[in-house]
DNA sequence: ACCCGATTAAAACAGTTGTTTCATACGCTT
DNA sequence: AAGCGTATGAAACAACTGTTTTAATCGGGT
């Protein structure tokens, strides 16, 4: 099994053959047959180059994060927090692919979050963290004075859940929501638009600078410190 | 097949033992030998009494959603918008389970939203869609003016995915969150005041309602600023 | 006591699945 | 051209699946 040139293209239309599959069916009801007739490959192919189904999961899934990072990359810059996080959910938003149009490879990531399998934490640790990171820092920015990190970590499971929920229930949303609403109000850059300032507008709020201030001394009086 | 009392409990013995083993693997991954071994009931009884296995995951699902909604009911009553949107959050929290302990109920419910089968329809129209038509009533109550339709259901969706994100990553937030974390500081009720605050802190903000007129004026406009 | 429908039990069936086998064809080095 | 390791193709295998069949059992009404 090495990698010259010539066997890399049936392995690499096997991997995502596999990875469109496996993202639009799940691993159980795709079959081996289903994904090497897909890649024009012989059925024997999967065993001969990955070793079995499972291991050919595991390396669709990989290989569907590394398509996955280089497009829509996380701005950089140092702009002003406003700017920074509307650039951040925008960014999230088109990841996401909108509500019509999901790649195959986020949409096997999505998968892989919401039923794990061994491939998880890999794709957590590599995929997920480093974007939720850099939304952590934005979101301190906000903050009048340093945030403590559950309260971040809650922030940013707000403004993140917003933009994954669409995704992830994609494929009701034509029943719950009127075809022409979809169509008029609910394409991506208005999605985008909308979560910015949904989490903006709270993001600015006093009172709620106020609130969480007031909670976190209350938690520091009630409970042992930790770290 | 008839509804007398003894065979009842074998039926529903079926559909419970379904109900369970769809929710944690899904409809692929479930043999009706698993089910029928769990019920303690013959491999044939699916066949009798529900005809195929596609039909007895159809009754599994009805049944799970008419075990579910009788627990934590939606509050009634004509209290202020803040008590009101505050129950409703707190109550769809709750629902869900929280974090830690999920029902297979629910469970079951979601795997159907995130991967629709027949039975999704039926289901979002009797079990999903009343609740949020109360959500929408009660951000409407927050609105300076009248809302216009897709800004009412944006809103809506703004909250309950912040609420159902939760559940939907139950099973990867303890790779993603540190264990004490979770513990302390992502209980049920820490959850739901959490979203509330956020979500009322930009309901009540006067920027964000001046936007959202100044959007649905033009239209145009906002599409171009983002394209 | 007998019968008859409803229910259960066990086995068998037919189809599909992941995987393996083995013979053949290909591409490169000598 | 010969030889050799790699890759492909078609078929077969063994296990598992949903479903059906067939016979046995149960329980109540006549």
């Amino acid at each position: 099994m090495n990698d010259s040139v010539e066997n890399r293209d049936i392995k690499t239309k096997i991997l995502i053959a596999a990875g469109k599959k496996f993202a639009e069916k799940g691993f159980a009801d795709t079959t081996v047959r289903e994904i090497c007739d897909v890649a024009g490959a012989n059925l024997a192919a999967v065993n001969y180059y990955f070793g079995d189904k499972e291991s050919l999961y595991i390396e669709a899934v990989k290989f569907a994060r590394k398509n996955r990072v280089d497009d829509n990359p996380l701005p950089e810059g140092d702009s002003d927090p406003e700017t920074r996080l509307r650039s951040f959910i925008s960014t999230m938003v088109k990841r996401t692919g909108g509500i019509n149009s999901p790649s195959w490879q986020l949409q096997l990531l999505m998968r892989e979050l919401l039923f794990p399998t061994e491939a998880c934490q890999r794709l957590i640790d590599e995929y997920f963290r480093p974007s939720f990171s850099q939304l952590l820092e934005i979101i301190q920015e906000f903050s009048p004075r340093p945030l403590e990190e559950q309260q971040a970590y809650r922030l940013g499971y707000s403004i993140i859940g917003q933009v994954m929920y669409l995704r992830f229930t994609s494929k009701m949303k034509s029943m719950f929501l009127p075809e022409k609403m979809l169509e008029d109000h609910f394409q991506i850059e208005q999605i985008a638009e909308h979560i910015y300032q949904f989490s903006i507008a709270a993001l600015k709020s006093e009172e709620f600078w106020n609130l969480i201030d007031r909670d976190s001394e209350s938690n520091e009086s009630n409970e042992i410190r930790w770290a």
